[in-house]
Order: C-alpha cells, then sequence, then structure tokens
DNA sequence: CTGAAAGCGCTTACAG
DNA sequence: CTGAAAGCGCTTACAG
C-alpha cells in the first residue's frame, strides 16, 4: 500500500496526496478533495513507509541508548526516562551495549556512521571510551548521561549531583555519631566512583575527619564486590573497625548485607549501611536499606530532551538534574 | 559523504563501487579498480548509508523488543538474551511499551504499520491484547514471548515451560514435607498466573492433596502484591495456617519475606518461601531464597533468532526451551 | 570488465 | 487549486 495507490484511488496526484495526509497548509485543497484523499487513505489503511520518509526528511525518528549493563537493576530508571521523552516526540529507542560499540568497528560503523539514529545517548563513565565518545559526537548529536566528560568539545554531559549526594550520605552517618565510615567504591578508574568518593571525602573534611586511605575498598559495581569489599574492612581489628558503611551503589550494599549476616554482624546495631541509588529493593533487602534516590530517570528524560530540543545546547555545557534526596530506613 | 563521491575519487560509476565495496561476485573488476575503490572508500571514512539501504533492499535491520515493564527485574535477562541474538547478525533492538503499542493507534501506525522494524517481540500475557497482536502479525513477522498464543494463527510462541517449572517447586516444597502450600500469584487475568497455578495444582494432584483455593491470593507482580498476600494468608488461625508459601515470582518472594520480618515469622523455620525466576536477587535477600531458573536469556534470544532465521516456523507452533532448574537455598 | 538507467516510497520547490 | 519533476542515497537487472 504505497501513496501512489491511495492518490489513484482519490483521483488526484501524489504530491497533493502527501500534502493533504500531512496537513501541508501551503495545500489549498478544496474540502471535497482533501475529503476524498482522506477517505482513501482511510479504506486502504494507508501508513506512510517510515523508511522512505527518513531517506526524503534526513532524519530517522530514532534515538540511541547506549548503556553498559543491561541487566544491571541499577539503570532501569534511566532507562525508562528515556524512553518515555523519546516516546513523547513519538520518537523510538535504539538499544546498544557500550562495550560493543566502543571496542567492535563494525557496530560502530552500522550504527553511527550509518547514520541509522538522530541522536545517541550514552552512558560514559570509562576514561578509555572518552576519545571514542569524541568521535561519535563529530558525527551525531550526542549526550553522555552518568559522568560529565570534561572538557571535551561538542559533547553535552548530564548527570545527576554525584558529590552532593554522596555528601549528604556521609552527612547523615555522621549525624548518626559514625566516625570511622568504610567506603565500599565501584571500579578504580570509574569516573563516577571518583566523584562518590569526592563527595564523602569533603564531607569528612567538613567534619574535620581525616580521610584514611584504609577504609576503601574498590569492586566492581555488583554484590560480590560488596560482599568482599564488607568482609575485607571488616576484618581490621579491634577500634580501627568501622562502624558504618558507605555503599557506592545499592547492589554493593546488597552484598554488604548478606555478609554481614554471614559474619553474624548485625545491622545498624553493629554497623550502620548505607548506600548510594534508591530502587524498591531497598525497601525489601533486610534490613530496609538507607539511600541517597539519585533522579536517574530524569537523567534519562533530559538527556533525550535535548537531543529533541529545537533550543541547542552550546559546546560541552553540562547539565544538572533535580537534587538527590536522602531516603531513611532501618539499615541506619 | 556518498557512495557517488566515492565512485568520483575513484573514478569509476557509482554502480561498480557498490558493487566491489559489497563484495558483489558477480563484478569482476580487476585488482586494480578495486583496490582504487577500497583505497578512496577508505580514503573518505565512507559508510554506506542505512537508510538508503533500507529503502532499496527492504529490510530495516531493527527487531522491536515490545514489553510491559521496563523497570522489572524480572526480563531483564530476556532483553539482554534478545540484544544479544540481535547483534550477532547485525541487528539492533527498537525498544517499544507493551501497553502504549496496545492502547495508542499512533504508536502501533508508527512502528508497525510505517514498517520501521523487520520483525517483532511480544511479551504478551494478558488476554486482551491477542486480537491487537494478530493484526500485528499480519502485517510483521511476529514471536510472542513468555505466554503462549493459544491457537491464534501466524504467531510463534517462544516461552519456558512454566507448567514444569512450578510443579518442580511445588514439589520441592513437598518433598520437605509442607502440605499446607499458599500460593502468591500475578493477577488473575494473567495467562502466566494461571500457568503457574496450573503446575502447582498438578503437583498438589500428584501428592493426592486436594486443591485449597482460600490458600490462593492474587496481586500484581511486584512485591507489595506479595507483601499483602502473605499478610493475609498467614492471617488464617492455627493448623488452616500455611506452613510453606509459593511465590508467582521473585519479587512477590521478596514481599512475602520482608512482611514475615515485619510479623515476626521465622523463615524457614515456621513458613518456607520459594518463588519462580532466578535472579543475582535471590542471593542477596535475608534468607536468600529458593527459585525456579526459567530459561529467560534463551527465550529472548531463541525468539529473536527465529525471527531472523531463514527457515520459516509454520503457523502458530510454539516453541519451547531449556528445563527449568531448581536452586536450593536458605528458604526453604 | 564496466556503466546507464530504473526504482525503492516518499516530499517539496517550482510552475501554472 | 493541483501536478510534473527532481531528488534523498543506495542497488541491481540489463546491456554492451
Amino acid at each position: 500500500m504505497r501513496l501512489a495507490d491511495v492518490a489513484a484511488a482519490a483521483d488526484v496526484s501524489p504530491a497533493l496526496a502527501s500534502r493533504v495526509l500531512n496537513g501541508d497548509l501551503t495545500a489549498r485543497a478544496t474540502p471535497e478533495t482533501k475529503q476524498r484523499i482522506a477517505d482513501a487513505a482511510r479504506e486502504l489503511g494507508y501508513v506512510a513507509n517510515a523508511i522512505a520518509r527518513q531517506l526524503r526528511n534526513k532524519t530517522t525518528g530514532l534515538i540511541g541508548l547506549v548503556v553498559h549493563d543491561l541487566t544491571s537493576p541499577i539503570y532501569v530508571d534511566l532507562m525508562s526516562g528515556a524512553r518515555a521523552a523519546a516516546a513523547e516526540h513519538g520518537y523510538f529507542l535504539l538499544l546498544g551495549d557500550a562495550d560493543e560499540l566502543m571496542s567492535n568497528p563494525q557496530t560502530f560503523r552500522n550504527l553511527v556512521a550509518a547514520r541509522r539514529i538522530d541522536g545517541i545517548v550514552i552512558q560514559a563513565g570509562h576514561a578509555d571510551f572518552e576519545s571514542r565518545i569524541e568521535e561519535i559526537a563529530r558525527i551525531l548529536p550526542t549526550v553522555v548521561v552518568n559522568a560529565p566528560m570534561d572538557g571535551r568539545a561538542g559533547v553535552v554531559g548530564v548527570y545527576p549531583d554525584e558529590v552532593l549526594g554522596s555528601r549528604m550520605l556521609t552527612d547523615h552517618l555522621l549525624e548518626l555519631g559514625h566516625r570511622r565510615i568504610a567506603f565500599l567504591s565501584g571500579p578504580e578508574d570509574s569516573q563516577t566512583s571518583h566523584l562518590r568518593l569526592e563527595g564523602y571525602a569533603q564531607a569528612l573534611s567538613c567534619a574535620q575527619i581525616a580521610f584514611d586511605e584504609e577504609l576503601v575498598r574498590y569492586g566492581d559495581w555488583r554484590a560480590d564486590g560488596g560482599e568482599s569489599g564488607f568482609r575485607s574492612v571488616m576484618d581490621s581489628a579491634g577500634d580501627s573497625r568501622p562502624t558504618a558503611v558507605f555503599a557506592a551503589n545499592t547492589l554493593i550494599a546488597a552484598g554488604a548485607l548478606s555478609a554481614a549476616a554471614a559474619m553474624d554482624i548485625s545491622v545498624p546495631g553493629d554497623v550502620a549501611v548505607a548506600a548510594i541509588h534508591d530502587s524498591w529493593l531497598a525497601d525489601y533487602l533486610v534490613p530496609s536499606l538507607t539511600t541517597i534516590e539519585l533522579p536517574l530517570r530524569q537523567v534519562g528524560w533530559q538527556a533525550v530532551r535535548i537531543l529533541l530540543a529545537d533550543s541547542v545546547v552550546e559546546g560541552d555545557v553540562v547539565v544538572s538534574s533535580p537534587a538527590p534526596a536522602l531516603h531513611r530506613r532501618n539499615s541506619t
């Protein structure tokens, strides 16, 4: 079913049919003609072919969403925010894997260089990706989420205020009287790890507490990293043992809680645990987990909005989202 | 950078450039000519425009993946399996929301009728979607995942053996000596709920235990449904109280465990809890959760493979995946 | 061994 | 008020 069929059925040219169906105001067809065209289109069940339109209009209606780990419960909010913003504009999201995009030139060509999408939202974070992202940004409108791209031209970054969130979480533990607070981090080479550690260090500094590297453990972002980090940091003898644990994300906290249970360490009795990232999960861990909610849904939303907005964001301007919020639960 | 530019730089026709670049064997160009074309393409950084190719070749390289709830931790495996299968064929996944696709004619047109994708994987489950899905299947190759489409022509279904999985979970509880096993279900109108209840009922029947409707509670698929279901079913006085709980998914189980903790009911001491669906989460609940692992990654994988396979699956043939597996943990 | 031409299905400047 | 024509960027049957 092509436009030509509709035009033939309505006895007009394809040009006029196209104009009327698209509500082109310059097309001042008679009401009867318009009606004939509309009727023909409806009867034939005509819907314009998206591909032909894309070629002609040089716009695909597609935004690439490229994330690290589809299976992480952390980023579902980001995805759903991005999807909602796209849907509002009649756009769809095309799913990509960050590691594959960065390492496989074939994928890069097929997605980016082939101009399959109008813009791309990339979850950055690893330093080695930066030059790749610059390359992408030379071809497509690009927004990086969840980590700032410091000083990289042409790339807009959208991310929550990580430092503030981490300060808030640390302040909460300080207010509860904790003075030795362990920090269970993500990977050492992650930008996000740095920012969260930075917020933690700032809060300690304000409270006149010396930063102690012995209290920091790096891991991956997953639960097993939290488990081993917790065990390791709780091995410290006697007084040097921390009385609270700052988990750099909810999965790490889940691992820490699990290790605590196995070690017969009571939470929050013996040690308090709190984490960055809120999710439904926090309510159903035992004990329920005190968290900082980062506005990840808005980050995803905003990233797509920037790509679709007529208003172009200048240079490497960095956009920030709503403030983090503390959710106090039973783990502290 | 268009093909015409490459052709001009190599001093050949676009036709020949296209053939050589695509490795067309009928194009028996001289090695020198081939080299010139390849060099020109490389120097100019040429990559064929995907949209033009799509229009000409009538294939988009895109598969629609339409799910109910992006934020559910249950379906991440399905998504990642589907993505991996697509990537292996150079395909990308286009993300859709099931409720939106079913209820918004605009979305239906823009995605399906406009032929934006080569095929679609839909997570079905609600009966009201069936006619809509048939409509889609008339336009696009369609695979339904996670629930069979009984007797609907032209729709292939890929799903795990729900009944077997539920029997296995029930049998596990029976083997532990439980005789009164509550069933915390998903929504009453869900096909998946029915299948799981069916497996549960079959296992009871084999063990000569009468099915007792008083032990069944319906809810949504989320944790709060599990929480209220658990509270309600444990309200039964004395001997009629269940000694075990079958949770129809992991989130429901999380809610049940949380309710148990709040009610000072020990798990597995006072009541055993087990659930359908395995995920990393099961290890980090307290107590860790006994589950049945359904091969959801393979379901996603297989669904995409069927769409991309040259071998067409006939009619409404239904494809089944690897057998479910029991993961015994501390909750039983 | 290589090219001219047609066409995928649309949209829009130009013309009348 | 409406249409003929060109063109988006590719590929491939046809021709030589």
